[in-house]
DNA sequence: GCCGTTTTCGGCCCGACTGTTTTCAGTCG
């Protein structure tokens, strides 16, 4: 079964090709919302009893969907390929490079790929009409340098990037107020660029500033009010936006560059609807023939003139948050401040670096009631994982260690490798002997989706298994998730009443945004853990929070909110 | 192609910047 994001991934390459054929706008736009649908549903679209159930999927989508669902070429999508060449896609993602381009260069010059493009003369492409010298060399020496290796930064690597660069624009002297927007603001789990806002009455001295600024590798625009540049990151350059308005309009600034676009899509829709118009500059009468923005300074005043609820930057997606903030429904957010412990950290007796205790005094440090240490199991050697014996001995340490620090609890636990069968990594006695059983799969990934999902509801029915760790096995930009039906490991979880983890750290945040949502429709509680394996490590926490509040998760949809006595009354109670 | 508190037909979010242009198309977010 394709996933939704390979199911919008086709749907975005129909719409490029459309775009490139030179196909009607709005029927392209069309294409193109229905993608983003499939991106933000809540739940796979392949168990989707009808596609239309989706905004913006009417007949003609849904039909194409379905096809995708099937394993089947959409005849759409056949008839596109056929007619426009599948490299034109790649040649539209170079800087400067649109739908309109990629098309004048195959029609006219036969560049059907991004090789053929770099291999072109500019002065082939500047003797088109429209093109200039300038224009044509930028395009040619784009596509030598192109990469085709898309990279989207890990969200903490955005984070310290952004937070850098936030720095440099707070402190100009023309900086009244800045903050980090766009996708990062949102909480995505992978970030492609940074955009940043500010609000400043000398916009022209900070945009010139901001461009000559010592990160900066190259100026792409630069603007009275808006700067593009490229900066270095850890891993190549980084696009970066810089956007300036009047203090007054900062809100409308704010809330336009936070985006998603599919959600001030639609405000804005609904905002012509009352005749009014938004922008970044403010909201504007829709009868008055010039548009006169009355600047908002805040992202709760547009709200509120739409008569909607505040929506915090993480539920901005078109994923039914107008709806809920409309009937006064949106979730109460789960918050760190809320988390009370860490139920899945190792140490150094497997492949942690810390021991129990600085592990401990670390928690403590961070205000929890309660930590489960789970180091690896027998079979996974490559971690260091614990013998039998060694696990006893393990516990005694941690039992001890429980008794010496009295403001947390510090409870004994194993992250236990689910086998190639789906049987267990330790004796059922020895689970018994453990107050937390976190299981996961480390070993035979490629065993096929039938497989695999029997040998984790196994793991599942186990009655001392409590959380499965990281459950598709993904890491961001390096390993696809393993296959596995995720919705029936959630109505197996819900049925046994186990959790499901969402693991915290930064290139795993696994459990995915859909498939949290998913559980906790049905449910299923989740365990936000952090992995740690050293003391820094648990500072991850706010990555998988931020998950979470994507997911439309309250703090009681997780386990690890519990107050320590309710905790160990969950813990006590058995599934 | 999608959608409906004027509408089942006729609309469809909004603006900055660039390059090539004498008024705008294309790209980007």
């Amino acid at each position: 079964m394709p996933s939704n994001e390979e199911i919008s991934r086709a749907l975005e390459t129909i719409v490029t090709l459309m775009e490139i054929r030179g196909d009607e706008h709005y029927r392209v736009l069309a294409y193109q919302r229905a993608a983003e649908s499939v991106a933000a549903a809540g739940s796979p679209v392949s168990s989707l009893d009808d596609p239309k159930e989706l905004p913006h999927v009417g007949d003609t989508t849904a039909e194409v969907i379905r096809n995708l669902v099937a394993d089947e070429m959409p005849e759409v999508l056949d008839e596109l390929m056929a007619e426009v060449p599948k490299g034109l896609v790649e040649v539209t993602r170079l800087p400067g490079v649109g739908p309109r381009t990629a098309g004048r260069l195959w029609k006219e010059l036969d560049a059907t790929s991004v090789e053929e493009v770099a291999n072109l003369e500019a002065s082939q492409i500047s003797s088109l009409k429209g093109f200039g010298k300038k224009s044509a060399e930028k395009i040619v020496a784009s596509a030598e340098k192109y990469n085709s290796e898309e990279r989207r930064m890990l969200l903490h690597t955005a984070t310290a990037l952004g937070d850098r660069l936030l720095d440099f624009v707070r402190n100009h002297p023309a900086t009244e107020k800045a903050d980090l927007a766009g996708s990062l603001r949102r909480g995505k789990e992978t970030i492609g660029d940074l955009d940043i806002v500010a609000a400043s009455s000398d916009a022209k001295s900070l945009a010139a500033d901001f461009a000559e600024a010592e990160f900066v590798t190259e100026v792409v625009a630069h603007g009275e009010t808006k700067v593009s540049v490229v900066v270095v990151g850890s891993d190549g350059g980084v696009d970066v936006d810089l956007r300036i308005v009047a203090p007054d309009a900062y809100g409308s600034l704010l809330h336009h560059f936070t985006g998603s676009q599919a959600h001030n899509i639609v405000l804005r829709e609904r905002a012509v609807k009352m005749d009014i118009n938004i922008s970044e500059y403010g909201l504007a009468k829709a009868d008055e023939p010039e548009r006169n923005y009355i600047p908002a300074e805040t992202e709760n005043e547009i709200y509120e003139k739409l008569g909607l609820a505040y929506i915090p930057p993480e539920l901005r997606e078109d994923s039914g948050e107008l709806e809920a903030a409309e009937k006064g429904e949106l979730p109460d957010l789960v918050e760190v401040r809320d988390i009370r412990g860490d139920l899945h950290v190792h140490t150094n007796y497997s492949d942690g670096k810390g021991t129990i205790e600085s592990m401990a005094e670390a928690a403590i440090e961070l205000g929890y009631e309660y930590l489960v240490f789970c180091d690896h199991s027998q079979s996974l050697r490559v971690a260091n994982g614990l013998s039998p014996k060694k696990l006893v001995e393990k516990n005694e340490a941690v039992r001890k260690a429980d008794e010496k620090y009295g403001g947390i609890r510090l409870l004994c636990g194993s992250e236990v490798d689910i086998l190639k069968d789906g049987a267990l990594d330790y004796e059922d006695s020895l689970l018994a002997d453990l107050d937390f059983v976190v299981a996961s799969i480390h070993t035979s990934f490629q065993i096929g989706e039938k497989a695999m999902t029997d040998r984790m509801l196994r793991a599942i029915n186990h009655p001392h298994v409590r959380t499965i760790a990281h459950p598709t096995g993904r890491v961001l930009n390096r390993r696809e998730p393993y296959e596995v039906d995720v919705s029936r490991l959630i109505k197996e979880a819900a049925a046994t009443n186990t959790a499901l983890e969402l693991n915290s750290y930064p290139d795993r945040l696994d459990l995915s945004v859909p498939y949290v949502r998913e559980a906790i429709k049905a449910g299923v509680k989740i365990t936000i853990d952090t992995d740690a394996h050293d003391e820094s490590a648990l500072s991850f926490m706010k990555f998988g929070v931020t998950q979470a509040q994507r997911a439309w998760a309250g703090k009681g949809s997780v386990i690890n909110c519990l107050p320590r006595e309710e905790f160990e009354e969950y813990l006590k109670s058995g599934k």
